[in-house]
DNA sequence: GTCTATATGGGGATAGAC
DNA sequence: GTCTATCCCCATATAGAC
């Protein structure tokens, strides 16, 4: 009963096992709640070796991090460059525009399949349970990407204020976060009527709430909004 | 610095005292990093206190939810309540229901102003911190709100599968929850051009972003889909 | 690199005096 | 109802033998 389903291979050497049980461990009960003497004994090596080779506790969630995004982006800047290649001079449609963003993250896993979503659940997790430590990974890894994509949005968008397109980014990368670790909760409220095991569905239901959701009426300009710093 | 902004007024009873506090440390550090000598402490109580009060630390944050919830749900039924009589025999307008839905939320908290959103944080860590316990907050508490407005989205949205409606009413919820949690994120991408501040402006742009995703076109009905338990 | 043993500090809960 | 003192659990991290 507390074993994980599918054990971490004998074969892997002492880091890998520990950054891959890390990562189902964190997903499925949270960072601060998973110990390394959980972590250490499910992955079948010493309790000492997680200080050994990454440090501390957070500098293993760091490395476990970076091991998922870094490729992650890769293939993002790649599928949006492909449909920037597909349309010319023309922008972007915006649902493509989405898909490079969003299909990427959840592809995002141990090659093999992830069919758990559990980098999706992890970072889900973690952008509640840690904010402040999650904006400075989001500093180091989600600036330049974040340019790229909000750029693309503005090009298929171009009468949107700034502001504007930044307010609907927002909402759809919360969207895209917090997508997995509520998925149990769509399942019982809609008394089981919901595939929520379908992945496929989801991003497609995703994508289109959220094009949707940019073709909204610009809410009204206050008198506060007049004061920010539009260059 | 380690003190709260605004201190926790003596003429309260312990009771009280203990509420409002663990409803700030729970809103700003998270449930399992807030320990009741952290809470009893700055209440200015003694440790003993809340177990005593309230049996366990579990038992007293589901005290604090349901002293939350019940007159948030019920500002929630008498708004929409409202609107149907505005309405009299024509479906309330989806932009109204998600107003009386949205705006209880919002409005939550200690009586004379609860500006930090004290209340929507605390439920937005929550729901990625203990799902599982949240579930069951959420049996509890919302099975009947949500029917309510279920059924008035269904109203206002006839020719929208059951299917769908879920899975658009769980975006829109999530999105509500985790939208006080997110703001800091949105301060620093933005470059602060967003007035993350705003409650007003976030309120409208939430109900403007999630009635336009209502308008989305149906997802592609897969074969998967098809086994559904449609009544 | 790997292990055991331990240092050091924290947690929730409770017994029993007042 | 309130307090002190304490039980017993668990955590992260590290020192030092192998």
């Amino acid at each position: 009963m507390n074993n994980l389903s599918k054990t971490v291979p004998i074969k892997m050497d002492t880091q890998e096992r520990i950054l891959e049980t890390a990562e189902q461990l964190f997903a499925r009960r949270g960072f601060e709640t998973t110990s390394l003497r959980h972590i250490t004994k499910e992955a079948r090596v010493n309790l000492a070796a997680v200080n050994y080779h990454f440090g501390s506790k957070e500098g293993l969630l760091k490395e476990l991090l970076r091991m998922r995004i870094v490729p992650m982006n890769e293939k993002r800047r790649s599928m949006l460059e492909a449909f920037r290649f597909q349309n010319s001079t023309q922008p972007v449609p915006l649902e493509n525009v989405f898909e490079a963003f969003l299909r990427p993250f959840f592809g995002t896993g141990s090659p093999g399949g992830d069919s758990e979503g559990l980098f999706l659940r992890m970072m889900g997790r973690l952008s509640a349970e840690k904010p402040g430590f999650m904006e400075s990974i989001y500093q180091e890894h989600f600036r330049d990407i974040q340019e790229l994509f909000i750029n693309a949005i503005k090009e298929a968008r171009p009468n949107l204020r700034e502001e504007e397109v930044f307010w609907r980014f927002h909402f759809a990368l919360t969207l895209m976060l917090s997508s997995m670790t509520q998925r149990q909760r769509l399942k019982i409220s809609s008394h089981g009527r919901c595939q929520t095991d379908d992945i496929e569905g989801l991003i497609e239901r995703l994508i289109a709430f959220i094009c949707a959701g940019f073709q909204s009426p610009v809410a009204s300009e206050n008198s506060v909004a007049a004061m920010g710093v539009l260059s």
